[in-house]
RNA sequence: UUAACAGACUGGGUGACCGCCGGCGUAUGAAUGUAUACGCUGGAGGAAAGUCCGGGCUCCAUAGAACAUGAUGCCGGGUAACUCCCGGGGACGAAAGUCACAGAGAGUGCCGCAGAAAAUUACCGCCCGCAAGGGUAAGGGUGAAAAGGCGAGGUAAGAGCUCACCGCCCAUCUGGUAACAGGUGGGGCAAGGUAAACCUCAUCAGGAGCAAAGCCAAGCAGCAGAUGGGUUGUUCGCCCCUUAUAUCUGCGGGUAGGCUGCUAGAGUGGAUUGGUAACAAUUCACCCAGAUAGAUGGUCACCAUCUACAGAACCCGGCUUACAAGUCUGUUUUUAUG
RNA sequence: UGGCCGAUAGUGUAAUGGUAGCACAGCAGAUUCUGGUUCUGCUUGUGAGGGUUCAAAUCCUUCUCGGCCAG
């Protein structure tokens, strides 16, 4: 499977979002919340978000970036079935991307979107 | 040599792989929109920031005038324009340098406490006089500030009352485009300070802002009020639309999808010419982000070295603020708490 | 992105350029057998830097932080 992330993979519409923070389930760790819900495609779309005092504008650019980097690298673990999902993240200690991936695993596993079989791996 | 100050500049580089956004081309499906694949190519800054100024652009039907309000404030130049820049002058400082630097002799206001008195002053003083009263402002203390300064003459005591020097004002001459500088002559000195208090004078400004504005698609439900209404704080003038299926105001309902605006520009780099300079003109070459929940990231290698401040959102010119490390130029003196 | 406001004790809120007040809270004392109420006293201050002025919370300016409006 090719490792890309297009646009047709994100979470774009306004509503959409509110439909994932209103009737969405939750799992969270130090400093990143992740919620999702299941929609009626063939794929997940996704959308990272940094909260509004979370450091400058540089420094949400590149959570964003690595967030993003990590879900197009573990993309093919992911279990077939389309659900929405927003991550979002508070500030707090700084993390380097390789922190960020291993967070970001524990909580797609967490909410079972990774089987557990395949994280062993 | 070091230090300090001022100014200008750079803001990690090269290669490989995987990915993101745009443009062009080809192919396939599709049907006039675009989707997928492949190839080529472009992809954040000196401050992109703060939004403190100035403009372009768009709309307010079009173009005006006066007042109000606001801004600026030595002179000359530059510029599309400017709270900007360059050059010159003045004031302050030992110097490099710094300075919102018009007017207090048009008017109004304010100047706490202290002090006799904070604006048409007289407490203690000094002098004349028996006293009543008068003449004075040298000395005293207060304060941020107290009626030109210092010296000599003069006088009852004093006083620009007189004189020299300095300061101030007026007239005039010379140099300079001008601000201003210098010289000559005269006035005897106007009765403090504050304009970053109101104000006066001169100059300049219509308002709103790309969520401006226009088009397409989808969708919905109207109701109430005002009569003339239509760009702004007010007024005038001019003109435009319209006498109700009109215009404006308020409340409510619906949609928040796509396209244009959207990047070839007061553009960037080089050369020549003019100018002290800011800058301008001519010419040659180049095309250099255009996202729309918002694109630049990850891994590896080498060199350098621990890499700061920080992310375009209509576009430019400035100012201000943040900044690791490094380069270059100039200036300074009492060799230094600058 | 564009436009517009504000910042005063721990909290809320005053102050013509001239000694920064008031209320609640806090602390100490008095009253009471003890606590509360009440009374007395004290402490805690102009968001940061620079300028104008004899003197700035106030005037000017540059930052910082917070808030509001516009689809």
């Amino acid at each position: 499977m090719r490792k890309n992330h297009t646009k047709r993979e994100r979470l774009k519409r306004k509503s959409d979002i509110n439909r994932v923070f209103h009737e969405g389930k939750a799992v969270s760790c130090t400093g990143v919340r992740l919620r999702f819900v299941p929609n009626n495609l063939q794929y997940n779309r996704v959308v990272f978000i940094p909260v509004k005092k979370f450091g400058n504008a540089v420094e949400r650019n590149l959570v964003k970036r690595h967030a993003r980097e990590a879900y197009r690298q573990e993309k093919d673990r992911f279990t077939c079935g389309g659900k929405d999902i927003a991550v979002l993240f508070y500030p707090g200690k700084k993390y380097d991307f390789w922190e960020r991936r291993e967070q970001l695993l524990y909580l797609f596993t967490k909410a079972g979107i990774i089987s557990k079989k395949s994280f062993a791996d």
